[in-house]
DNA sequence: CATAAGCGATACTCGTCAGTATCGGAACCC
DNA sequence: GGGTTCCGATACTGACGAGTATCGCTTATG
């Protein structure tokens, strides 16, 4: 009203930054547990030991909150330049496992199960979803599988899409229609005893 | 009271068979578009053009309901004993690819994405859809891969179970994470580009 | 110290849904 | 025909959850 005002000038109590990332990892973590439609918003706060006027001060919706914690999660994602060509397929994977945070993967997956289906219900979670979180990981891996084409270790008529989703597929029905846990180990097994024999090389 | 009432003798109107049949279809159509958790019991009276007493008459609750459409889907299990041993694996897959009902494989698929958080939630309905509906299937691919082993196709070292799950795997995350259609023709895709290279054969 | 905003906590509104009750009518048995 | 049960339809009850409002307190600016 007054006049210029050329910068937010912020008056009063500032934000808590630390409360974003404790709210955003309650959500991820309620969300690994009792899926898109099982979790509340009470669940989420008080496991954040937050107020819902907290929450909503700074996500419009349940919908918003879900949809920026799982955004949080692809600030990691690796992409194909961060795997340098370390001369073999199998070396390769090495080097994309040890660049991985190498350490959520069972939540990853749990919570991926926990949205399935919303996934076919709600087409802009399901594009977002698809974007930030599966096709980074897909992307890497079709990029590692032509790298080995080039190299002459991969027939060229294979067909790579197809393989890129072998691991990602039996993971993710491993957590969610088995139950049964997705670790490094079961990932490193199922690179040993499926991914390599399908592509044709042996470890 | 009065006497014995040696069977139990129906007096007034007749259950109508035809309405269990009309009510478990719209059950697993419902569940099939909209998941368990979003599935009501009124969308499933009004599809099946029944009152919502009738359902309840017939199951005492939601969840029997839906465990008792979903045990209706296994009554048309194909087992090992229905597929002759026909020489070798690809002839096998065939003629178990014939047996089964050919027909609502994708149905399927869509109805165990939109029951998998609750598989994680409810261990009951968990253990009825892995016995029912998960094991029968992995349990004759099992069979079938031993065959082979015992033919020598198949390298006598592979490991069993995890290729019995490439292509069950395979077609739910195409389905309940990708969103794309699961058909008859994808499935042979899967076969023929990663199962049969996964075990060293080639089509 | 006065004003302004963030904080956790709690109570409230309002729509939705599982399950129950009731209705008029139809099918079945004696 | 009388009694009983099924049928579809509709209204009702009670619980639960998203989103809003308010309270007393704290943290900032000036």
């Amino acid at each position: 009203m007054t006049v210029e005002q050329t910068a937010a000038r912020p008056v009063g109590r500032r934000r808590d930054p630390e409360r974003d990332a404790a709210i955003v990892q309650a959500t991820l973590d309620v969300l690994a547990e009792t899926g898109y439609e099982g979790m509340t918003v009470d669940m989420v706060a008080s496991r954040a030991k937050a107020g819902k006027a907290t929450l909503y001060r700074r996500w419009p919706s349940k919908a918003h909150l879900v949809v920026g914690a799982i955004a949080s999660l692809t600030e990691t994602n690796v992409t194909l330049s961060d795997v340098p060509d370390s001369g073999s397929f199998t070396a390769d994977l090495a080097t994309m496992k040890k660049a991985s945070g190498h350490s959520n993967i069972g939540l990853k997956m749990q919570i991926l199960a926990g949205l399935t289906p919303s996934l076919a219900s709600d087409p802009e979670l399901a594009a977002i979803i698809r974007e930030q979180l599966i096709a980074p990981r897909t992307t890497l891996m079709r990029g590692l599988l032509l790298r080995a084409v080039e190299r002459g270790e991969i027939a060229p008529d294979r067909d790579l899409d197809a393989l890129a989703l072998i691991v990602p597929s039996m993971m993710f029905y491993r957590c969610a229609v088995l139950g049964q846990p997705v670790t490094l180990e079961s990932h490193q097994s199922l690179i040993d005893e499926i991914l390599l024999p399908a592509v044709g090389l042996r470890p």
